[in-house]
DNA sequence: GATGAATGAGCATTCATTCAT
DNA sequence: AATGAATGAATGCTCATTCAT
């Protein structure tokens, strides 16, 4: 079910100094990491509890101190889970790969598939961001997730405008800033009101904004 | 400094049954109310105390008990509230008021006065927005407040497309729930990267976007 | 049993700002502080537990700490309860009043009183004197009370010497911390050893240092 | 820098029954004993804590309970460790090794060269002594320290009397019970008051008192 | 000998809430 | 209308100790 990420042995900020790292403890605070997440997900960073997350993970509290010493460390530890989640998720691919405006729709369509299949995700994302306003640890964590997407958008857009899919005078910083912007918003609509908010239509208004459209019989 | 908005004696779901109203009455409640306010947009929910509301509020923890028994009572006080300011608020007006595309850039210009004048309203509205997706109530109230702003939208953007300022085929509701989205997510991200987020430039895609816009040579 | 000393309104630093003193309130902190007092002395700083001064106060452990905000400050107060104790008790006078170093043996007979009577205030005194070693706020009370105590011996010494019962060429500050250093000295000798130590006859030579004795047959 | 003191091989306490004893295993046990002795004099009991304990030994906690099965067992050796540095340690010599009063003034200018330059002896003993009135093991222990100390005393008491250097009617036994008491309580207050406290002086009381003095113009 | 892992019991402190006055 | 007092139930964190390896 859950994924099977474990951060390499010498990068992980989870890692604490004068530890010699087991393949147990490893995985140890992987589950706790998880259970964690789960929590933050489910009740909010408001209701998160280590008690809880130990007593689901099945182990003693003190357990779960020894492997991170405070609630701090566990909440960062959650936040390097979903940053390393957002950058392996994707949406299966479904349109053709050389069509025009792919690399788009698939970025709009792994919003959509993340919503629905990975909703837990968005919101603990969402709780680490409120946090992230008080907290310039994470903040400049998200920074990191965000500059990481804005980079992989930026560099498909270029392409676009050059091969002509996209609108001839778009910046590409701009436009992936935008998007980004975009898509975010549309999620959290999507969330508030998941029956009302037509996020698949305002999709298609998306694609209009990126290739330029001057209405019908314009041109 | 603090807005003088006191709901009327009959409306205010913050209202006990059985207390009879007072001027008094509803002045400490509304004190109350935004020194609530305040210290949720300051430490987010997650740290907001009630005896730190009584505190600054100068009463005794008991006497916020009278006003508001249970600590969602004031919560849900603080949701009105804020829907009263989103409401009230408008940045004062720069642009010529004949000129076409008003409406649109008047909107986006306020979003950015909202965001540099009153942080704290978008701080406290986006952790209401976390509670509200755990909380029906909250929920309905956010709902709510998005409603009048899309119909708000919808209006001037079905006389932009009748006056051809926007874009002949814009579906107004679509058109406004995506409207609502860029600048949710445009004031998220501007809020985590306050000095690298070109938040001007993308309000410029946005008009793009609703104007319809082929690049340059087009038409 | 207990003392009924009640600290008056206005100096006593057990006094939490902002809170409207009532008998109540005073008797209560009275009676946390005397529990705490005697738990100092049985345990020792190292075993005292606030949980353990409610329990025995018949008190919720949120009420002591309603009265006390922290371990520290209900540790002060008990400080300040010594102190007063200290400065209020006095053995039962048995000597004549006339006598020559009646002042010198009240004071040495007072010290087995306080011993053979009181010992959980020497005790504690010890206590918190270990804890003065690194707390100067704690530091300080202790010296206020040596210093009145100090003072105390002094007046009568200066007018021991005067009257020539004591040492012409005594210096009456040297030799008032002399007198204290050999009273705690010897208090401490008869804690470790109760039964072999021979505190009267100590308290004899004590006598002959501060009257001055050149051996049987000098003079 | 350390004391190079090592218990021989049968007679320490800290030695568990079962263990075969080694170079390594007694270096141990002394590197954590001495880190325990600095700790508690550093913090007090109160603040000592088996970990820190193993963490400036560099050593596992797991190893230190191999060594010392629990944590009273290691307070016992830091008790064995200072039993041997008081009775070890010694002022270097300045006065005249003839000159009477020779070593009732090598014994005053001792207790002030320990305080001032290993101070943390003093506190950690102060920390036993307090510690011995509820422990009977430590009490014993300390009492033993006390009886070799009164027992030197005594012995270069009785020889200062019988060369007329001392009092004639002085009580050896009593005495040193009272020159011991007088130097610890001395040593106390020095402690709470480093610079107020005027114990040269109170030294050459302690003399006069020994001597047997009658003031100017005596004898 | 040594250590990573684990834990039971506890610890000071917090907090929303209640209630007699 | 207001408050001082009181509390049950946590809450993050600690610590001496144990044990399999």
């Amino acid at each position: 079910m859950e994924s099977d990420y474990c951060p390499p042995g010498g990068a992980s900020a989870a890692k604490q100094p004068g530890h010699t790292h087991t393949a147990h403890g490893d995985a140890q605070r992987q589950a706790l990491t998880e259970v964690a997440f789960h929590l933050i997900a489910q009740g909010g960073l408001e209701r998160f509890r280590t008690r809880e997350v130990a007593k689901r993970a099945g182990v003693n509290i003190a357990t779960l101190h020894y492997y991170f010493p405070s609630k701090e460390d566990l909440i960062r530890s959650v936040v390097e889970y979903l940053s390393h989640e957002f950058a392996t998720r994707q949406a299966p691919f479904t349109g053709a790969a050389d069509e025009p405006l792919t690399e788009v729709r698939r970025e709009l369509a792994d919003s959509l598939f993340q919503l629905s299949e990975y909703p837990e995700s968005i919101v603990a994302f969402l709780e680490l961001f409120m946090r992230s306003l008080r907290d310039p640890a994470i903040r400049e964590s998200l920074r990191g997730m965000d500059a990481d997407w804005q980079e992989h958008i930026e560099t498909y857009m270029v392409a676009g405008v050059r091969q002509g899919v996209l609108r001839a005078d778009l910046n590409a910083e701009v436009a992936a800033a935008g998007l980004i912007a975009f898509i975010k918003g549309c999620v959290m609509q999507k969330m508030i009101d998941p029956d009302g908010y037509p996020i698949e239509r305002i999709h298609v208004e998306i694609e209009r904004w990126l290739v330029g459209y001057a209405g019908p019989g314009a041109r």
